[in-house]
DNA sequence: GAGGAGATCGTCT
DNA sequence: GACGATCTCCTCT
């Protein structure tokens, strides 16, 4: 299943209107798609197989609800760009922004399948590796929000407010033809505010899904 | 394998 | 000064 073939290297990234519309279509088209990042040496490239909608004003539980600040200044931006924060003190976070400049709303993303570059990811995370096969628990590599930022080496200071949208960004996303089958709408998870409405869209009986 | 607590710091009140 | 879109380790079963 993971560390199935490369993907191909003329893969063009989402277009900015892919974005540009409501973050529960968004995360639903997300699904299935691939994260690259263009690292010195090696490509890492992930599929996604879990994210979380966050709908701006309208949504509690989104950063961009009480108004603009210098910290969600990117979700209120064009669509299509990275937003990183920092949270708990340990880990970085890594969302997409949705709607049309001017409105805010993003997508997080919560769990990645690993397809290539998994010796850098789990050296990364500082996962050992199985000295037989050279693969560590893959789970473990892109298996939670925390996790996957790790794995490609996410920051704030790195990566917020990058265009995804641009093969010449060293952080993308790409479509390969990849349909996921079965698609599953849960419950947000970790969060205390609007913790019931059902934005968490996964790929049904993927193993690579944070939680049951 | 499930459940609980601690770690740790940027951001906003 | 409080809190948080999490992870890991430890304990108990």
């Amino acid at each position: 299943m993971a560390a199935d073939r490369p993907v191909n290297k003329s893969l063009k990234p989402l277009h900015r209107d892919f974005y540009s519309r409501d973050p529960r279509v968004v995360s639903r088209h997300l699904l299935g798609k691939i994260l690259v990042r263009r690292g010195k040496r090696k490509v890492l490239t992930a599929r996604i197989v879990e994210v979380e909608a966050y709908l701006g004003q309208n949504d509690p539980a989104s950063h961009s609800f009480s108004g603009r600040t210098l910290r969600n200044d990117v979700l209120f931006g064009p669509p299509g760009r990275s937003y990183v924060y920092f949270i708990y003190g340990n880990h970085f976070l890594f969302n997409v922004s949705c709607l049309p400049d001017g409105e805010a709303g993003g997508v997080l993303f919560r769990a990645l399948e690993p397809i290539e570059g998994i010796r850098e990811m789990a050296e990364a995370r500082g996962v050992a590796l199985n000295p037989d096969s050279g693969v560590a628990d893959l789970r473990k590599l892109t298996s939670g929000p925390g996790r996957l930022a790790e794995a490609f080496g996410i920051t704030r200071e790195r990566d917020n407010d990058k265009d995804l949208t641009s093969a010449r960004s060293d952080l993308f996303i790409v479509e390969d033809g990849f349909r996921p089958g079965r698609v599953e709408i849960t419950p947000r998870i970790g969060i205390t505010k609007a913790a019931e409405r059902p934005l968490r869209y996964i790929i049904a009986e993927n193993k690579f899904v944070s939680k049951a």
